[in-house]
DNA sequence: AAGCGGCATTTTATCGATAATATAACGGCG
DNA sequence: CGCCGTTATATTATCGATAAAATGCCGCTT
């Protein structure tokens, strides 16, 4: 592969090894007619530098992974808005997966794997608090997501239970009374749901109903076929209903394909909301009222954090809890 | 960071560092008791191997690359596919993105980059012959996507012409005359839309019809949003239509916007048939009818040549179309 | 009892770069 | 004219592992 090394090109261009070093490196000043005989020397030998052995000596990469659950929906989309920023700083940005398994995730964040980063992006979605606490690294790591971390990371997550309760306010103003939290749940080992479950029981507590706890429906998994099937089953039950809150985005979709189905019209049978306003939501009719995460926000502010922490910086992580916003579309009757 | 190294272990333990290195990786037999003392040290102290030095000196990451244009959509669900076939061979697996531009494509196959896995996936999308011709590695290398490519490389890519083809021909079936070719451009420089409308081209040829020119309508980008006001331009221009073939899944969604607000029902009024058949196209209302673009058997076919590169084979590369078939749902009259 | 083969372990050399330190060359100054 | 501080380049040591060769030890053969 890298079949040319430093040595040959030095070599060529008749110095040692260190000025060609110095030149590529513009570490220490060298002669220009020397500098020209190293580029002379690099160009006719199509020499590129040994990273591997860069990273082992000088310890530097500059290379920055973001770990996610999973490549596809909303972790992509939000990988594509870090990767300029972290680029803009002339690092590369690459992508690694855990498959949302705890152990996966142990496994990315061991020594071993963490050495290949000069920082580490984490989105968080299998490991508890203390499993995190075992994580022992001086590495600049920031976490994302919804889970309990201890304190000593930095942290950047969305208001959870602020965005459930705007979506599931707005659809009871306009006139919902029994409303689906779709793929929510009671089991608070998963943040994410739980606490958007609280903001859509915040919402009925705000405005003076009841809650009832057969309007919060699981789903087996976040994904558009699984909240299909859930949803069926509602409708099957009898169980009446006016309203679903989504989980996510992903998890509307699968709503508005049941639905849809059963002849349920959006929005005058049914208002539908979901969460993290994904590419797709304006797009499928009537559009789909949801919660805006600001993925642009959340990756600017987790990158700067990492940057801080590349940069030196020891002083005490912080923990962000990024604002969202409800952008209302003609799934709920607000809309246009 | 990795601050035990294999010396402290090795001193621990009481043994040589090569004894430690031999019990970690079985590579010469250790005594059972010698072997117990190692692994009670590595325990003791959380030792972790040094990647980048096993590299460095052994030559291997034990790491694949898959290089896309973007993280998001078609290549986040590929890559998800990719993924657990890499990993079954005690693999990893790291995305690296290029924005589309051939900078960066170049910049992501330069010997430097290349150096960190031990093979590479590319989706080629701006790179064209020569570019390519000019990439000189011995690394196991597959090509993905619709360009046109070196016979050296292994390449595997989607039978445009015949998906584009079936899902046009589908819709004369069903009734429509003029169907629009969104997305899908005469500019050979872009393969993926020019194939894809020669494909439509020969559906009406096949079925005795002319074709139209003014029917192909390009799209700025391949997101829903430019789809979308492409289509608004061809609704206001009163170029009377009755079928939309979408070069793509996402501007297919663009199409639905578009149509809705339109008033224009699928299928009645308006036949409508994607390409890629992305997770999202089952639950869009109703349905989307899609060519099937196969990413489980594109992956698995990919990760095969991979795989045979990597373990050494040096015959003659090859070059794989694979089949595609379409999937007909509720946005074309034979869907259910 | 000397010699030999096999096994467990250690020694040596190396992967390809960079940080720190050393040396050579040169010009200025008293 | 010789001493000294700069500047340019070269040497040396090192990052942390692994491949290959060398050593030491044991029992077994003849």
């Amino acid at each position: 592969m890298a079949r040319v090394r430093m040595a040959d090109v030095a070599r060529e261009a008749g110095v040692s090894v260190m000025t060609v070093s110095n030149v590529l490196n513009e570490r220490l000043p060298v002669n220009e007619p020397t500098r020209a005989r190293v580029m002379a020397a690099v160009e006719a030998l199509g020499y590129e530098v040994n990273l591997t052995a860069r990273h082992l000596r000088a310890g530097r990469t500059d290379t920055v992974a973001f770990i996610v659950p999973s490549f596809h929906d909303y972790f992509g989309e939000v990988a594509d808005k870090i990767a300029p920023l972290i680029e803009a700083e002339g690092r590369h940005l690459v992508l690694e997966r855990t498959s949302a398994s705890p152990e996966h995730e142990m496994a990315a964040l061991s020594v071993a794997r963490l050495q290949f980063y000069d920082g580490v992006l984490l989105s968080v979605v299998g490991l508890d608090r203390d499993q995190l606490d075992r994580v022992r690294t001086s590495k600049p790591i920031v976490l994302l997501g919804e889970r309990d971390v201890p304190d000593r990371f930095n942290h950047v997550r969305l208001a959870n239970e602020e965005g459930a309760r705007l979506a599931t306010a707005h659809m009871i103003e306009h006139g919902s009374r029994r409303i689906l939290a779709l793929g929510c749940t009671f089991d608070t080992a998963h943040m994410m749901s739980s606490d958007r479950r609280i903001g859509w029981e915040r919402a009925f507590r705000d405005a003076g109903l009841d809650v009832d706890a057969r309007y919060v429906v699981p789903v087996s998994t976040y994904t558009s076929a699984a909240a299909r099937d859930a949803l069926r089953h509602v409708i099957a039950s009898d169980l009446p209903f006016d309203g679903v809150f989504a989980v996510t985005d992903v998890v509307a979709l699968g709503a508005v394909a049941a639905l849809a189905e059963s002849g349920l019209r959006v929005p005058v049978d049914v208002q539908l909301a979901g969460f993290d306003n994904i590419d797709m939501a304006s797009f499928v009719p009537p559009g789909l009222t949801s919660v805006d995460a600001n993925h642009e926000g959340v990756a600017e502010t987790a990158v700067g954090l990492l940057r801080r922490q590349m940069a030196g910086w020891t002083g005490p992580a912080e923990h962000v809890v990024t604002p969202v916003r409800l952008v209302v579309r003609g799934s709920t009757r607000g809309g246009a």
